[in-house]
DNA sequence: TGCCAGGCCCTCTTTAGGGCCTT
């Protein structure tokens, strides 16, 4: 079934590290599908990346050696990962970095890249709370009084926060410029808009769109 | 051998450097 015009998947990668150009792995996907401001669907697995993890890494996610141990491959997982974001489009805060893991998982299993555009919550936050203390995930949580239990750096726990933040910035836009809708589109340019000019954008923007 | 991310964004900038953010 195709998902709908305005269906948006939130994700989120626990990895061994920073870089899989340095052989880097994802060990945890967790992701929550929103339509019409709504969570619907949610998808979360562990993955075994095929070696043993840092004591770093370990500590900092909570995810074990043992608990890898007796999970599916990254490529099990991202083949089925790649069915559930078909045709959305998608959010991670940092994207940059989520993106590269998702396209180089993808890559691997030889499976193209099927979600649509990639939006990044961290732009879209430094853009209208430009003076957040911090614009860390955690910490804007904390800033907009999301409620949230201490789960943070477990794969869905931090794309269900990411997805309340996500909400919070549309609601925050739509108080703010009195908009109806924050089409997916609006919030691409917003984000790639430089500092102090989000006015501009959205005015331009209702006047080609809204006013026609 | 030793080192190693990468994109965004600001400023003491643009012929550069460093902090923020993600694991």
């Amino acid at each position: 079934m195709l998902p709908q015009a305005d269906s948006l998947i939130i994700l989120d990668f626990e990895t061994t590290g920073l870089s899989p150009n340095l052989g880097d792995r994802a060990i945890e996907i967790g992701a929550v599908k929103i339509e019409s401001g709504q969570v619907v669907d949610t998808f979360q697995e562990l993955m075994d990346p095929g070696f043993l993890i840092s004591s770093f890494i370990q500590g900092y996610t909570g995810i074990t050696n043992s608990m890898l141990k007796g999970s599916r491959s990254c490529s099990t997982v991202m083949y089925e990962f790649a069915d559930f974001i078909r045709g959305s489009n998608l959010v991670a805060h940092n994207a940059s970095f989520d993106k590269r893991f998702l396209e180089h998982e993808l890559e691997l299993v030889s499976s193209p890249h099927t979600g649509g555009e990639f939006a990044c919550s961290l732009l879209l936050a430094r853009r209208i709370y430009p003076n957040a203390p911090s614009h860390k995930l955690g910490e804007l949580i904390t800033y907009k009084n999301i409620p949230a239990k201490d789960g943070f750096h477990r794969a869905l726990f931090d794309a269900e926060m990411t997805a309340k933040l996500w909400l919070k910035m549309i609601e925050d836009i739509k108080i703010e410029y009195q908009l109806a809708e924050v089409p997916f589109k609006l919030i691409m340019r917003i984000c790639k808009a430089p500092k102090g000019s989000i006015g501009k954008v959205i005015e331009k923007w209702i006047r080609v769109h809204v006013n026609g």
